[in-house]
RNA sequence: GUGGGUAUAGCUCAGGUGGUAGAGCACCAGGUUGUGGCCUUGGUGGUCGUGGGUUCAAGUCCCACUACUCACCCCA
């Protein structure tokens, strides 16, 4: 048997209803909010990632799907979209268009070993909002996920950060190598290591020993300059002010490189070890540094799978509203035709074309359906047909021209 | 890449110390020569993940492999 790649999930009609509704209801919010859809290829050149995202990232230096392709070329099927829809903006020069708030949903490709709520083949929904400094975008990003998650009834916790800037984040890189280099021993093996590549993350190490020594090192919130702390406290008045609760965790840092200042984490303690539902934040520099004019920008995504097994979904999924069943001989030709006329007229309707009538409605029965039209020599000598409610087992013979307003308006007991 | 767990029918799972496989649900059909759901009767369906080994005999013991799964790393 030829099976699925591992990390690379089906999904399958009686789950396909519940991610319509997540998606519709994203669109929504989304659209309310002036954000436009935006479609990007799935494939970049390997390099898109590796100036954005970050060359010594675990995202590029070990979860891309990478190849050559037959130009020889390094190509990469996208880990993330923030550094896809950075390229569209500035390849087709979008802020002059006057297009300048983005969303999208779709598939995303990371070469990590499977496990609950993380898979090699997920699903971003994502928005990205360009040419706009003010802490107010940073609000609106934070009211959209707000408003996702009130709409889908989700319990999660919203946590915040400032992780500066360019002129300010290096003096406390170095300030926090200091402090931990006086106790390297004392750190796991990953962390001494992160000492030089990147000092940050070893405040995010989970390991026991590493937060002790973490817990009181110097936070970033000491050492920002005052525009990004001017920046984080404004975003933090405009939360309150939208009743959003938030806890400020100054050991949140990203995994991507490209952030600044603003950052959050939306977390649920229901998913297992992958608790991040929707994170995001701002990344003032990328549209510069992958060759655009200077432009701040502020985005989040949403990971869809952690989303869809988070919120409960309570609707029942029919496919089929009626059944036309043809019996005897002679009878299929008129039944077939007369499915095709209550397709027309906006009905779900399957045609049996074989087997018994037992059987036929047992199907019917199986699929939920609530009408069946039997059709049998008799109906059709008299242009009548059987028409019978599933749900209250009641059967008439209707005349075929009223067939479409007696459906509409039920059968009688 | 590293570690743990699991692998028997379409699904969920039973199968002490070795003696060539069972249940429930699902599916198909009959009980009603044109009537579903409940009931009842019967039926289809398994090279017991794959490949080796021990043995007269392996679902069961041993080894290897593969897949799935959870966790680490990291992330949505």
């Amino acid at each position: 048997m030829i099976q699925s790649l591992p990390g690379f999930k089906d999904i399958l009609p009686n789950e396909t209803r519940k991610w319509q509704f997540v998606e519709n209801i994203c669109r929504d919010i989304f659209e309310s909010f002036a954000y436009q859809e935006i479609r990007v290829p799935i494939l970049e050149k390997a390099q898109l990632f590796s100036r954005s995202v970050g060359n010594d990232t675990d995202i590029v230096q070990k979860e891309m799907y990478t190849f050559k392709d037959k130009s020889d070329q390094f190509v990469t099927l996208r880990p993330e979209g923030t550094a896809c829809v950075v390229r569209a903006l500035i390849q087709h020069h979008l802020i002059h268009e006057g297009m300048h708030k983005f969303y999208y949903i779709a598939p995303m490709f990371r070469y990590e070993r499977p496990q609950r709520g993380r898979f090699r083949e997920f699903h971003h929904l994502g928005v990205e909002a360009f040419g706009e400094s003010s802490p107010y975008v940073d609000a609106e990003i934070m009211e959209m996920n707000a408003e996702i998650l009130k709409r889908l009834n989700m319990d999660v916790r919203v946590e915040i950060n400032n992780i500066g800037c360019r002129k300010c984040r290096p003096s406390y890189t170095k300030v926090l190598r200091e402090y931990l280099m006086g106790k390297k021993e004392l750190l796991c093996e990953d962390c001494q290591r992160r000492l030089d590549t990147n000092p940050l993350r070893i405040l995010d190490c989970k390991k026991e020993s590493c937060k002790k020594i973490t817990a009181f090192a110097p936070s970033i919130l000491d050492y920002s300059c005052d525009e990004c702390r001017n920046h984080f406290n404004e975003v933090q008045r405009l939360l309150t002010k939208m009743n959003i609760d938030f806890v400020v965790n100054e050991k949140i840092v990203r995994g991507l490189d490209y952030y600044t200042k603003f950052v959050f984490e939306v977390i649920s303690d229901k998913l297992g070890a992958q608790g991040t539902v929707s994170a995001g934040g701002r990344y003032n520099d990328l549209v510069e540094d992958l060759g655009g004019s200077p432009t701040p920008a502020c985005g989040f995504a949403a990971g869809e799978e952690r989303v869809i097994e988070l919120f409960d979904y309570k609707e029942d999924d029919k496919f089929v509203d009626a059944v036309v069943i043809p019996v005897g001989k002679d009878t299929s030709d008129f039944s077939f035709l007369l499915t095709g006329d209550l397709r027309k007229e906006g009905f779900k309707v399957e045609f049996i074309s074989s087997g018994s009538l037992k059987s036929a409605l047992r199907k019917a029965n199986k699929w939920k359906a609530k009408w069946v039209l039997i059709i049998g020599d008799e109906e059709i000598k008299e242009n009548t047909v059987s028409l019978r409610d599933l749900e209250k087992s009641v059967q008439k013979k209707v005349r075929v021209e009223d067939i479409i307003s007696v459906i509409r308006q039920g059968l009688d007991e």
